[in-house]
DNA sequence: TCATCCATCCAAAGCGCTTTCAATTCTTTC
DNA sequence: GAAAGAATTGAAAGCGCTTTGGATGGATGA
């Protein structure tokens, strides 16, 4: 059934359906009423590609996922993210379509996907530090919106964030103050933005109360449980080993209990564990106490209200771009306790 | 730049320019390589909405990805198996869209995902053990393939499957020789295939070997940490608590681990746990030795062919439909141990 | 009564591509 | 050297929709 039928079946013009459908107003409520219920009936459904070849509106957006060269892995926190954002598509009628790409800077993936125009916006995922796609989409004029941000950019874009460096700056605060002075951070991959981030979070809070920042105990690698898990074995034994950590993602965390453990020692009494909690659905972090300590924010949440602030940009071209940081809560839960040896 | 533009600076008609970069053969070999150098130098790309329009096919696969009702969460595998379907999607020059449903059942979605034209094929994930998604696809006749089976379906149609069946006996068995009797199953929602198809192949192996089954020993939810965290620590409670576990993924595998700590015992010593282990990037069970006992098979391989099968499905409408069944590898690993009870 | 306006509808062009059918030129073949 | 065939190119229709620029007729006002 294309709109030809559905126009014949009434005896009415292409036209005259297509406005009915659509909204338009110089269609009298009678025609619009029995046009309706003939769509209805016929389970009408537009063509998406001959409206938006007629348009010029493709009604989808395109998400380029990055895959790690190391591990050939996607970030296990997409699925919670694209979660989100797909409710936002859903309500505002877009398609949501993937790409998946070996190497992020690969421009070509970016151009094609304009050239060809099968996307009205573009989803930037996992943005480095000095990242080239950012001023790329500017350069090409397709509407973008990143998850995090890019530290050396000028112009304004859309972004959306978390605080990184605060999240990460109070998380070492809290452990300085339970009386741990020697603090491991095992964080994400630097050259991510949002890794670097919360290093100077951590270097921060370390200097401003007179800790010297050992290399000894940084470690900068992507977020696997075995990275998680073999790092703070060989921290422990270092001389002077850390009494408490800082991890990057429940993932590396669940890691560092299977290490702690495997020493022989308690988490929350021994060795004390601070993690950052993206609130992933099959990754809850416990019911009622919080089994980990943990700076968290939803990656879900981030995913719905940055899709929200991408088809705004794409409704107003002209809108000055939004931005949007968010403050991870700081939640204490049973992976902290006072540093035992400092009494 | 469009086909217009670029067949107006070549001198050429459209007709031909279109023909020269699809590579029809009633075009001099002359023109071809002029066509192509300015196609590259101008880095032309053809619009695929006008592509599609003209020729029918949109170049796109759809995943309808089922949300979780109960704990609105994306199968943690998912990232995973898209990224082998990307792969072989990417290789033959498909895009592939996402449309994330609340209710699986709704059939709605597929239906307008045909009648709007924008898939040339789907992807049928998570499906159930009657599931009506199959019978409804094949009535509209858009071509699709089925990651799992759906028991009941008597017509042939493309599926790819892990034999879910062999491998939980064979776990089974294996924590029988090992003289475990008492042995909790952990499964994923019975309402779902896989999971009717684990079960089973448990319970066959239990009623080879005379023993009973015991209701109070199999659980049945979605697969969280904390699903096998609170299900080991009840079922300890009991009078005569399982000595062994089989486990549907390692994400529950990890709170089934904590719950065995907790309780100050050893996993692999005092309990036995076996999982499944879909062979997830950050999540690899060990590097040498692995740490749990698992029947393992890589869900992005699975991916990867039944991307292969619905592509070629769609290439060959005729074919007769391809079926694939994944045996499982046991692999042995430090979760396991004889019953200690048992001597 | 006539001119004007508004509400309602339609024909046709156009979005950027593919593909059918026809035209033209260049080779063969006898 | 003419007829037939092959090679190469192009004009134009069509994919299913939107949208511009009328057309039509009834209501309104003087």
């Amino acid at each position: 059934m294309n709109l030809k039928d559905l126009s014949a079946l009434l005896g009415l013009s292409q036209t005259t359906v297509s406005r009915a459908l659509n909204g338009y107003p110089e269609v009298s409520e009678a025609t619009r009423q029995r046009v309706a219920a003939a769509a209805e009936k016929y389970s009408y459904r537009p063509n998406t590609r001959a409206k938006s070849l007629a348009t010029g509106r493709s009604m989808a957006i395109g998400h380029v996922i990055p895959i790690s060269a190391q591990h050939e892995m996607v970030n296990p926190v997409f699925g919670d993210f694209i979660a989100g954002a797909g409710e936002a598509y859903a309500a505002a009628g877009y398609d949501m379509v993937l790409s998946l790409v070996q190497d992020s800077h690969e421009e070509r993936v970016y151009r094609d996907m304009f050239a060809k125009g099968n996307v009205d916006g573009i989803v930037v995922h996992a943005p480095e530090m000095h990242d080239p796609r950012i001023a790329l989409l500017q350069d090409i004029g397709l509407p973008f919106a990143v998850h995090g941000r890019a530290s050396d950019v000028p112009t304004p874009y859309n972004w959306l964030d978390v605080n990184n460096k605060s999240a990460f700056q109070r998380a070492t605060g809290f452990l300085l103050d339970l009386g741990h002075k020697r603090i491991g951070l095992l964080n994400g991959l630097e050259t991510m933005d949002f890794a670097h981030r919360r290093r100077a979070g951590y270097v921060e809070a370390l200097q401003t109360r007179g800790i010297a920042v050992d290399k000894a105990l940084m470690r900068s690698e992507e977020m696997t449980e075995n990275y998680g898990y073999q790092a703070v074995c060989e921290m422990m034994k270092l001389p002077d080993p850390p009494t408490a950590y800082l991890v990057s993602s429940m993932i590396p965390a669940i890691g560092i209990r299977r290490a702690i453990h495997d020493a022989g020692l308690k988490m929350g009494q021994d060795i004390s564990v601070i993690t950052h909690d993206d609130d992933l659905s099959y990754l809850r972090n416990g019911d009622d106490v919080p089994l980990f300590t943990a700076t968290r924010s939803s990656v879900r949440e981030a995913g719905r209200q940055l899709a929200r602030i991408l088809i705004d940009q794409i409704s107003n071209p002209g809108k000055v771009p939004q931005t949007k940081l968010f403050e991870a809560e700081l939640t204490v839960g049973r992976s902290t306790g006072p540093n035992v040896g400092a009494r």
